[in-house]
DNA sequence: CTCCGATATGGAAACGTTTCCATGTGGGGA
DNA sequence: TCCCCACATGGAAACGTTTCCATATCGGAG
C-alpha cells in the first residue's frame, strides 16, 4: 500500500465565479454574463476584455448556479433495477447516446430489484431538482415517489413497462412475444412446456410475459404451463438448476424470462446428460449478443434494449419541450431461431411418457472440464 | 400512436420550498431549518407546527439550494468508455452499491471511446460542481480536463487503469495477468501466438496486456506474439473475423484481451472447421460469467469489475473525507481454467508446419444453423 | 427588584447565476 | 444647438438553502 507524497497541488483558486471575471475584465457581473452568454450586447473592446480575463483565469459557469437561477438544472434522473444486468445497462447507454446532445445529464440510481428502495431512489432524484424523469421499477403504478413527481410537474417516461397509469413508456409487448414463443412451441408439437423466471414477483415484464404464454398455450389447447420461479441461488450453480429441473414433470420446452437464465437451463440439461434440442427445447428472451455465438446459438426473442433507450430519452426530451404525452407504439421484437428449439423426441410427444432416471446430478461435476 | 388526453394534472405547488413551510409555521426562515434539520434548538410549540407545515405542503429540500450553500452537491461524477460494455456496467454497479448509503449520488457520463469526448464530458460533469470524479478515460495521463479537477481540488479515482499521474486507481495487473496467459501457453508448448485486440490505440489496459504478454513470451524465447488489432465489423461479424483468423500465419493459441473477441474467435474457429482447444487455443480476459456456462467453457483471466467499481468508490469517498490520496493495491485476478486451451496438436508443435488450407469461409453460413 | 446567562427566534448575508430595470453615453436628425 | 433614441453598462433582485449574529424572552440567583 503505497501513500502518495503529501503535496497540496498548486490550486490555482478553488473556485472562479463570474464575479472574479468581472473584477478582473473592470466590468459589471451583468454586462461579463451578457458577453459569456452571448445575450446581449456589449461594446467590442470591453467584450474582449472579459473574454481575456475569463480565459486568464480558466473560468467556467457553475451550473448549479444556473440552476438554481432557471429552475432548470439540465439533469435527467434515472432509474433502473441493475446496472449490472446488460439489458439495462445497454438501455442506459441508449439513453445517453440521445442526451449526450441535448446538454442533459443523466442521473442515475439503481434499486437492486427493490420496491422500497427504488421509491427512496426517484425521491432523492427528484430532490436533486432533475428536469425529468426515466425510469424502470418495480410498481410505477403505485409509486407515492412517481406520484410526487406528476405533482411536481416533473415529466416522467418509463422503460420496459408496458405502459401504464397515464405514462408513457418504451417497451416492447411483452405478452405478445411470449404468445409468439407459445406459438412456435405449439407448432413443433411441443405440449408440456414451463416457463421460467427469476424475481416473478417484482417484475411485470416477467409477469406479462407468462401471462402472454399461457393465454396462447390455452388457445390452442395445450396444458397449462408450468410456472416456475427460480432462487438467486438456483439460477447462479447450475448443479441447483439441474436438480430442478430433474425434479420437473416431463418437460419438452422451456421458455427462460431471459437469456441468461436459458443459458443456464443449457448448462443444467447438460450436466443431466440431456440435449439440447433434442431432449429439451429452450426459448429465451431479450436476444443478447453472446446468445447469437454460443456453439448452440440460442432461439430467442430478440430485443433492443438500446433501441428502448433511444426511444424514451427522445419521448422525455419531447415532454420535456412542452409537448403532450405520446405513448409510441411498442418497439419491434423478432423471433431469433436459434439451434435450441426442435420438436420433441418421438418418444415424448405422447403425453404419459415416463420420467427418464436423470443420471446422479452429484457426479456429474466433471462434465464442466469438458463442456 | 396514442395521444393521452390532455390534462394538465393537480399540479398542488410547483414548488414548495422552506419559506413556505416557515410562513405556514409562523415562524421565521431560520428555525425552520433548524427544526427540519435538527440543527438548532427550537421550543416544542414550534418545533411541532414546523413539522405539520412542512407535512402538509409535502415539502422537501431542495439539493441544489443546498449544495449551492454548502458548496457540496453530494454528487460523485463517474465517465465510462460505455456502459453496453458489461465490464464497465458492472463496475458502475459496484459504484452504485458503495454510494447508495452514503447520500452520493452518480452523476453518469460516457465517452464511446472517444479521446476528445471524454474531456468534454469531465469538463461538463465538473461544470455541475461534482465533488469527486471516478473515471476510465482513454488518456487519463494528459487529460486536460482532470488536470483542471485537480486545479479546482476535485478529488479523483480511477477504474481499470494502472496508477498513473499520481491519481490512486482500482485495478488489476494488467502486465502481470497477461504473463501468466503467457506463462500458461510456453508450458503447454505453444509457441506461436497472437494477441487479438479492439481498440488497441484507445485503451491503455489492452497495450498494458500485450506488453506484458510479448514480455513473458520473451523470456521464455518465444517468437514474439502477432497483435492484431481488430475493426468493428471483424469483432461483429464471425465470418469476417474467419477470414482474418484464416490468413494469419499458423497460429495455435490466441489471447484475446477480453472474454467477447474470445468468444467470437470460437464461433470463427467453429465456421472454419477448426476445433478448439484442438485446433487453437483460446484464453481471453474479463472472466464474464456467460463464459462459465458456454458448451465449452472459456479459459480466461478472471476478473471482478464490481469489486473494482467498490474499491473506486471507497478510495474516493476516503478522498472526500479529507483523507490523502492512497494506493491500494491491484486487485487480484485468477486464471479460469477452461475447455478452451490445450497442448498444441502435435504436428503443429514444430515450428514450421504448412498452414492447412481452411475450408471455403463463405460456404460455411449453414454452419451458424447447428452451430 | 435587578441583573445575568441560557434559550429561542428571526434578519440578513452568502453561495453563482440571469435578467429586469435604471442610468449613462453617444450620434444623428431637425 | 437641442432632443431623442439606440446602445452600453451596472445595480439589484431572485432562485433555496444554511448560518452568523443580534435581539428578545425567561427563569433564577443575588
Amino acid at each position: 500500500m503505497e501513500t502518495f507524497p503529501y503535496r497540496r497541488v498548486e490550486q490555482v483558486k478553488a473556485k472562479v465565479t463570474i464575479k472574479d471575471v468581472a473584477r478582473r475584465a473592470g466590468c459589471g457581473i451583468a454586462t461579463a454574463s451578457r458577453v459569456l452568454n452571448n445575450s446581449g450586447p456589449a461594446s467590442a473592446d470591453v467584450r474582449s476584455r472579459v473574454q481575456k480575463a475569463a480565459q486568464d483565469l480558466g473560468f467556467s459557469f457553475s451550473a448549479l448556479g444556473r440552476a438554481l437561477q432557471s429552475s432548470r438544472s439540465m439533469t435527467v434522473g434515472c432509474l433502473v433495477p441493475s446496472l449490472a444486468n446488460p439489458v439495462f445497462a445497454e438501455a442506459v447507454q441508449g439513453l445517453q447516446t440521445v442526451l449526450a446532445g441535448t446538454g442533459y445529464q443523466l442521473l442515475i440510481a439503481s434499486s437492486n430489484y427493490d420496491g422500497a428502495a427504488d421509491n427512496d431512489a426517484i425521491a432523492t432524484l427528484i430532490a436533486k431538482e432533475v428536469d425529468g424523469l426515466i425510469v424502470t421499477m418495480v410498481a410505477p403504478e403505485h409509486s407515492a415517489a412517481l406520484a410526487l413527481a406528476r405533482t411536481r410537474g416533473i415529466p416522467v417516461a418509463l422503460m420496459f413497462h408496458d405502459p401504464v397509469a397515464g405514462l408513457p413508456s418504451a417497451h416492447v409487448d411483452n405478452g405478445a412475444a411470449a404468445r409468439e414463443v407459445a406459438r412456435r412451441f405449439g407448432d413443433l408439437g411441443h405440449r408440456r412446456t414451463a416457463f421460467l423466471a427469476l424475481r416473478f414477483a417484482s417484475s411485470d415484464r416477467s409477469r406479462n410475459r407468462y401471462a402472454g404464454f399461457l393465454a396462447e398455450c390455452r388457445l390452442r389447447g395445450l396444458p397449462d404451463p408450468v410456472l416456475i420461479e427460480l432462487t438467486e441461488t438456483e439460477a447462479n450453480t447450475p448443479e441447483r438448476l439441474a436438480q430442478t429441473l430433474a425434479a420437473l414433470p416431463d418437460l419438452t420446452a422451456i421458455f427462460a424470462s431471459n437469456d441468461f437464465l436459458a443459458i443456464a437451463v443449457q448448462k443444467a440439461a447438460r450436466l443431466l446428460g440431456w440435449r439440447v434440442p433434442r431432449d429439451l427445447s429452450v426459448v429465451g428472451f431479450d436476444g443478447i449478443e453472446i446468445g447469437r455465438l454460443l456453439d448452440v446459438p440460442l432461439a430467442t426473442i430478440e430485443t433492443e434494449p438500446a433501441a428502448m433507450g433511444r426511444q424514451a430519452a427522445l419521448t422525455l426530451l419531447d415532454l420535456l419541450q412542452g409537448g403532450a404525452p405520446v405513448q409510441l407504439p411498442p418497439l419491434p421484437f423478432t423471433f431469433r431461431a436459434g439451434a435450441t428449439l426442435a420438436p420433441p423426441r418421438a418418444d415424448r410427444r405422447d403425453d404419459d411418457r415416463v420420467a427418464p432416471r436423470p443420471p446422479s446430478v452429484l457426479s456429474l461435476k466433471t462434465d464442466l472440464k469438458q463442456g
